[in-house]
DNA sequence: CACGGTGCCTGAGAGC
DNA sequence: TGCTCTCAGGCACCGT
């Protein structure tokens, strides 16, 4: 499941192997694969150049020389490959542009858009100030140079929901998906089903510091060369079955105190954490 | 306005 | 073996 670090390690891959270059195909095989709101098909950015790539959260843009923008959204189980046109067709390819000239041969490169479950997206849309409109109602990341703390964890104290709830609201800050909520709430010792108003400012922030560090060392563990970049977006990388401390690990024991793991359903998802550590 | 619940989707794995 | 059921959880949207 794509969270922040997959996304950005996304956004890393993407922007050393296709920026600079222009968009001479686009295809789309699928109809859920672009966006409902998307303002044109996708066959509206050949000919642009790629810019930038750019990421808020798990929201992903391509920055063209147009006065649009290509937004992506993995949703579940998407990815972004960047392949050689000869490269095997992929089984659950959703979506395609073709780039001019091509790094791993003398053929051209595609960008390619694959996604099993189909809650992922492409759309092409006009900027909102710095973002894409479907990225303005997303919070900064806790990466973001103007991410502010202090404004989180204010805002995180006056909700009556459950912190879990909260830290997954990618309207309060964005980028923490199932995996990294659960982690940062273990690291800081905090149960999912506290209500926001009964955390301290302290704990709180303890929480939002947590987050940013465990999806920190996830980027770290993204790897360096492109291979390894997209084995990890495909989301059984090493990464998680070495650090993951709760996620997944129902009736293992706890690497802190030694306490079984439990898993209770809450807000529709799977919570994993240590109710001896966890209060 | 704030918040909780639901729908979208497919393949893996469990259970019979 | 093969069928059916449950589960996984991103986001948008709807109702209270």
């Amino acid at each position: 499941m794509p969270e922040l670090p997959e996304v950005e390690t996304v956004r890393g891959g993407l922007n050393q192997y296709t920026v600079g270059k222009k968009i001479i195909g686009a295809e789309s095989y699928h109809p859920r694969a672009i966006k409902p709101g998307s303002i044109a098909p996708l066959q509206a950015v050949i000919g642009a150049k790629i810019q930038a790539v750019n990421r808020r959260g798990k929201f992903l843009w391509l920055r063209l020389d147009r006065e649009y923008a290509l937004v992506a959204h993995l949703g579940m189980s998407g990815q972004l490959l960047v392949q050689p046109a000869s490269a095997p067709q992929q089984s659950h390819l959703r979506a395609k542009l073709d780039l001019a000239g091509g790094f791993a041969s003398k053929q051209s490169d595609q960008i390619r858009f694959i996604d099993q479950r189909t809650f992922g997206w492409l759309s092409i849309e006009e900027y909102a100030g710095d973002v894409p409109t479907s990225v303005r109602h997303i919070a900064v990341d806790p990466f973001e140079a103007n991410f502010d703390i202090k404004k989180v964890v204010n805002k995180i104290k006056s909700k009556k929901c459950a912190i879990k709830t909260a830290i997954l609201n990618q309207e309060i800050l964005s980028g923490i998906g199932n995996i990294y909520a659960d982690e940062a709430l273990w690291r800081a010792r905090v149960h999912p089903e506290i209500i926001c108003e009964d955390l301290s400012e302290v704990e709180i922030k303890n929480i939002i510091t947590s987050a940013k560090r465990v999806m920190k060392s996830a980027i770290k563990s993204g790897g360096t060369s492109f291979d390894e970049q997209y084995k990890n977006v495909n989301g059984e990388s090493g990464y998680f079955s070495r650090s993951l401390k709760v996620y997944g690990r129902e009736g293992q024991r706890c690497a802190r105190c030694g306490g079984a793991i439990h898993r209770i359903a809450f807000a529709n998802r799977s919570s994993h954490f240590c109710p001896c550590c966890q209060r």
